[in-house]
DNA sequence: GACGGGATGTCAGCGACTGACATGACTGTA
DNA sequence: TACAGTCATGTCAGTCGCTGACATCCCGTC
């Protein structure tokens, strides 16, 4: 598996933020990444589409730990309950440092091109998770609904979970659990 | 303010998205664009930052005037009801047709590019209305879960709206209005 | 009819991204 | 030990998105 220096596509990972909170993602180069890394340009994207993709690694793990969690749900339960719960799930296997998160946020805030690959990645996991809903039982017009309101909370939990001062009582699960929950008490018809 | 052949920016919004549902995004070439309009590469590029941005057009207005609508609501009423009003009002604003909005998903959704400037759209619309509710009064982390649920709300109305068969029984403010009292429903405690 | 300003044209150049082909490193096998 | 196959990487040439600098043209104004 491993060749010449292993693990190029993670020291590129690693060379790419590195460089977007130096200089600013408009002013990096893909060969300044390329060099950091010690490969060639050419080689950036044959692990990589593009010069953005470079910080959405492992944007693939959470979306599948979702759709498995909507998909072994015990039958019962609202799509929404079904689906909060597979987000908080898919929250506590993501395992990532806050420290990281926060760089690679700082990142993909200051710059327009990045956000919106973030926010496409949103989009893909909310179209996974209402096709999963939909495989239970829930008709289309709802789970699409569900997913885009449930996938919008999980974002804002997951930003909050950054923005917490102590790091003791910073627990990814459980600021999407209580985002969740705020979301119900705003729709409540009383509110 | 109109000299040469008018309207240099809306020729090119059409030629663009004519182009693009012919041939597809990548198969035009800005070069393409702006010959069908009649100008030169450089011009469409001092109309439009990109070439994704010419299908944004009038995405400010919408913005403004949920914007506006926010500022202007008589003190009183949840976030979520304020919002949900601006939202609606917006849709009424809107005033584009069915056909051309049908055409524009339809190039926007075959090319995730596109996509992402849609989205990048919407996050827009959502901070500005997070940030009208919290001028209000609003707490700022509750203001932008709401602006998020409540935008996502309004996205899946305008779907629902173009996907509506008779033509007769399509009205973009209802289906706002009846996406947000489902949106109500879905996360009421009981659901 | 000279003047000024805003929209357009022209041109050169950088950087993102791709296809085609060559080369290197390591594995398995005789 | 030699040889062949495979896969990641390197090399090279080319297209296209996008930008800055400068020239030009059309129009209203004095």
């Amino acid at each position: 598996m491993a060749r010449w220096e292993p693990d190029a596509r993670g020291r590129l990972a690693k060379a790419a933020l590195e460089l977007y909170l130096e200089r600013g993602f408009e002013e990096t180069t893909v060969l300044d990444i390329a060099e950091r890394a010690g490969v060639t340009e050419r080689t950036f994207f044959r692990h990589f589409t593009d010069k953005r993709e470079v910080l959405f690694l492992n944007s693939g793990a959470l979306q599948d730990a979702v759709v498995a969690s909507i998909t072994e749900a015990p039958p019962g339960g609202s799509p929404l309950e079904v689906l909060g719960a597979a987000l908080i799930e898919g929250g506590r296997q993501l395992g990532v440092s806050r420290e990281h998160a926060r760089l690679r946020m700082s990142a993909i805030t200051r710059h327009p091109s990045l956000l919106e690959r973030e926010l496409l990645k949103l989009s893909t996991l909310s179209g996974a998770a209402s096709t999963a809903l939909q495989e239970r039982g829930v008709a289309a017009p709802t789970a699409r609904l569900v997913a885009d309101i449930a996938v919008g909370a999980f974002s804002v939990g997951f930003e909050r979970w950054l923005d917490v001062e102590d790091d003791a009582e910073a627990d990814l699960p459980d600021s999407i659990g209580a985002t969740l929950a705020e979301l119900r008490e705003l729709a409540a018809p009383g509110a």
